[in-house]
DNA sequence: ATAGGGTTAG
């Protein structure tokens, strides 16, 4: 149950006079004023005696009872004290059945008429509901904690932030509530707030961390390499590269030295955007401050050397970590097969990992799924299964992405309705099926037309309660769009624009390329100004398949306006635009236009498509003799 | 006393 369910935390009077009558807290609180400790033994076993039934009943989920018998504690003097309260919530707390709304009650009641909750009770009351997973709740207390003037320990602080990484909305709480501790000047050091910078950068929020990074540091929190190198995370994440390298400069003005993670954060992210170059500048300004790359940072660039097809690159490194008294471990292995595989060279995989498995190389779970994702690239999605069968036997525990790989390989193997029946009788792990192993067999069926067989997928889905995500719609527009139901289709996007999961630019893609496809390009323009004028993702490849259309129609006019609205997005048409728009200006005569274009492509960098210029060429030349001259500049040029 | 690497679906 959530707080913000419970009408009554925003009427604590009306709550409180409720509270009057069940337990008489005025007249403990008179009590508990008279200052004598009645010792009488009588008492102190009576009382004793109280306590043990009090904590029992709270132990038990009785609530009602348990108060009812702390009431009778205040016919002794000072008593029910505030051990006892804390005692009570401590017991019902873990009692597996707590009314949060009678809890809070109580907690009122004490805020009124005492004892006052103390130091112990909020730590009781946050800690209680972190392990009950009610994360409001807790913040509640920790706000009304820090409201009576007291900090949550490190500890309960920590377990709080913790807990509120895992979701969005969270974690986003997690920072408000860090920003008041910090502007409340309190004696925390950064290594407190750093999991929260941490959370921050890792889902795509570094302007955010950057905001908790300067507010630390003007409240005097002495940032340390951890809090550097989580910003450097974020930036490089996102892609900020003016924004990583100046920050990186502050962090190295500010006296805060730079170490190997920070380094290799920056390379893997560098890796990441293709930007090798930069990869291994940053590389080597590592080793000439002398601080030496580790096997993390060398297995980041062997992925990366392997998606660049870089074979003896991959090998030289290898040999490098070798002579700095490095073995590959399993990360090495899933880099270099991982990678290789990416780029399509699944025999080579295959080879690799064979020799892995053979000499009883140490490796994991994720070893055995790319093992098993590049067997089933070779048609041997049986094995695959069989393998992941007796995978246990070896002390690996297959996870539900290794199931998910054979799934797909199934799927691959156009055995659907195998592929379903493993989705219903499989022994899944703990976490599965999961959203991916249902979008692996729900885009199967809808690439198939099976409708019958999507709707069984989404069936089975909703009996699981696993939520369609974006990639289960798209695959249903995808379907949609395939049969030719383009109004049902648009009616979907329509439904997910509003209500959610929001189409990505892969969404809208498969839709205008089916409607384009089907010489529906004016309609597609309309729903293509409609997107953009919602302001959703669009990407490259959605002028690109624009383009294409009227490219087709020869409305040269639009594939201007198209190209023009490219580059104010800073998005480079593909070299198929380019090449067609070279062979379509060269077709109607303007060679000039063609000349411009062909320059312009390769100053944005892009490796001309000579080919396709040069095929063209080779058409107009026949069409145009007289021009030959020009044409031939162009070839050569 | 906080931090970095590899695998699946549109």
């Amino acid at each position: 149950m959530r707080f913000a369910s419970i009408p009554a935390i925003n009427y604590p009077h009306r709550l409180t006079r409720k509270l009057r009558f069940s337990v008489n807290y005025s007249t403990s609180c008179a009590l508990s004023s008279v200052n004598i400790i009645q010792d009488s033994n009588t008492h102190n076993w009576k009382y004793l005696d109280l306590q043990s039934r009090m904590q029992n009943y709270a132990a038990s989920g009785d609530l009602p009872e348990a108060l009812e018998t702390l009431n009778f504690m205040k016919n002794v003097a000072g008593k029910p004290s505030i051990y006892d309260y804390n005692a009570l919530f401590h017991r019902y707390l873990s009692s597996g059945n707590v009314s949060l709304e009678q809890l809070v009650q109580v907690y009122i009641g004490m805020k009124n008429f005492g004892p006052s909750p103390n130091r112990t009770t909020f730590n009781i009351l946050l800690n209680g509901f972190l392990s009950l997973g009610y994360l409001r709740d807790a913040y509640f207390f920790a706000e009304e904690m820090t409201k009576s003037g007291m900090n949550p320990s490190f500890t309960s602080l920590s377990k709080l932030l913790k807990s509120s990484m895992k979701s969005a909305r969270m974690l986003e709480e997690a920072y408000r509530f860090c920003a008041k501790l910090i502007s409340k000047n309190l004696n925390f050091q950064a290594y407190v707030f750093n999991p929260v910078l941490w959370a921050l950068c890792k889902c795509g929020k570094s302007s955010l961390a950057l905001q908790l990074f300067y507010m630390m540091k003007k409240n005097g929190i002495a940032h340390n390499v951890c809090s550097y190198t989580a910003l450097l995370y974020g930036f490089g994440r996102e892609c900020l590269w003016v924004d990583l390298y100046s920050f990186l400069d502050q962090m190295r003005s500010d006296g805060c030295k730079p170490n190997v993670v920070t380094y290799t954060v920056i390379i893997k992210f560098l890796c990441d955007d293709g930007r090798i170059v930069e990869a291994f500048e940053i590389l080597k300004s590592m080793e000439i401050e002398g601080c030496d790359p580790d096997l993390v940072t060398y297995n980041i660039i062997i992925r990366a050397l392997c998606l660049y097809d870089r074979a003896c690159d991959v090998l030289e490194l290898l040999q490098l970590i070798h002579r700095r008294g490095f073995s590959p471990d399993p990360y090495t292995y899933a880099a270099l097969a991982g990678g290789i595989m990416k780029v399509g060279k699944t025999k080579i995989a295959y080879e690799l990992l064979r020799k892995v498995f053979t000499r009883n190389c140490t490796v994991d779970v994720v070893v055995y799924n790319i093992y098993f994702h590049c067997l089933c690239r070779n048609n041997r999605s049986r094995e695959a299964f069989s393998l992941l069968k007796s995978m246990t036997k070896g002390g690996i525990v297959p996870t539900t992405v290794s199931y998910n790989t054979v799934l797909r390989g199934f799927c691959r193997d156009n055995e659907i309705q195998h592929a379903l029946k493993l989705l219903e009788c499989f022994e899944w792990p703990e976490s599965g099926p999961d959203v991916v192993s249902f979008n692996t067999v729900l885009s199967a069926a809808c690439k198939l037309g099976d409708l019958v067989l999507i709707q069984r997928v989404l069936q089975y889905m909703e009996c699981k309660g696993v939520e369609p995500d974006v990639r289960s719609l798209t695959c249903l527009v995808r379907y949609l769009s395939t049969v030719g139901r383009y109004s049902e289709c648009w009616r979907l996007l329509e439904y997910m624009i509003c209500n959610g999961p929001v189409p990505s630019s892969v969404t809208f893609n498969i839709f205008l390329d089916k409607l384009c496809r089907n010489g529906f390009t004016s309609k597609a323009y309309q729903i293509f100004e409609r997107i953009q004028k919602a302001g959703l993702s669009l990407d490259r490849k959605t002028y690109n398949i624009l383009l294409r259309s009227f490219l087709r129609k020869r409305d040269i006019n639009l594939v201007e306006c198209l190209i023009q609205d490219m580059y104010k997005q800073r998005l480079d048409p593909d070299l198929f635009i380019y090449g067609s728009k070279i062979s379509g200006l060269c077709q109607e005569g303007n060679i000039s236009t063609a000349l411009f274009t062909r320059d312009r492509t390769l100053g944005n960098g892009l490796t001309p498509s000579m080919e396709m210029c040069n095929r063209s060429l080779k058409t107009v030349m026949h069409k145009n003799k007289h021009r030959d001259m020009t044409c031939h500049g162009m070839v050569t040029t």
